[in-house]
DNA sequence: TAAGTGCGTCGTT
DNA sequence: AACGACGCACTTA
């Protein structure tokens, strides 16, 4: 499945812009990573309907995207081993609006094991009464596990929610030893 | 206690 | 104008 693609966000390509899809397979199944001129631009949990493609075939597409999915590839294998990463390529967040950028960088600066409520989230991007809108931004996440968007738990260290399905926001939390109150 | 309801709040569609 | 990956106060059982 790798080559050229549609992008995540359905917009299709203008020609001038490059985007590329290349798998991730771990021991959790195979991610999928998308690039664009300027980075990382999205990523994808394993499909239920898992192609049968396993490799990470990086020929034939442009230097630094196979040098930024070295990069991703080997970041995505040390979260999910529940520890922090060395190095990340370039994340290219131009898709999110102004607002998810601040919140998409804030979930950055959570460290491997450590979790903010929704309402910490708010007041670190100076809107405090904006919780509500971070969770919406945490769902519009394009790149999940490495901006670290299961670190954000509900009031009293419950769950809260997930966009994609919940268990793999437990299972990260899991693995970086974090205890949930449900 | 646990579970359910109502409402303030605000970015996004 | 309506809808959430929220949080709190306030019923009910």
């Amino acid at each position: 499945m790798n080559g050229i693609a549609e992008k995540p966000n359905g917009s299709m390509l203008d020609g001038r812009e490059l985007f590329v899809e290349l798998s991730i397979p771990t021991v959790d199944g195979v991610f999928t990573a998308g690039y664009s001129e300027a980075g990382l631009c999205s990523l994808t949990f394993p499909q239920a309907m898992s192609s049968a493609r396993s490799s990470a075939d990086t020929s034939g597409v442009t230097a630094p995207v196979s040098q930024w999915h070295r990069l991703a590839t080997a970041a995505v294998a040390r979260a999910l081993a529940g520890k922090p990463w060395e190095e990340l390529p370039p994340l290219d967040l131009a898709n999110g609006t102004d607002f998810q950028r601040s919140v998409w960088l804030a979930l950055c600066r959570i460290r491997c094991g450590q979790t903010l409520s929704y309402g910490q989230v708010a007041e670190a991007i100076g809107k405090p009464k904006a919780l509500r809108a971070v969770g919406g931004a945490c769902g519009a996440n394009p790149i999940p596990v490495l901006i670290p968007c299961h670190r954000v738990l509900a009031a009293g260290r419950k769950i809260g929610g997930f966009s994609s399905d919940p268990k793999w926001k437990r299972l990260l939390l899991q693995r970086e030893g974090v205890q949930l109150s449900d």
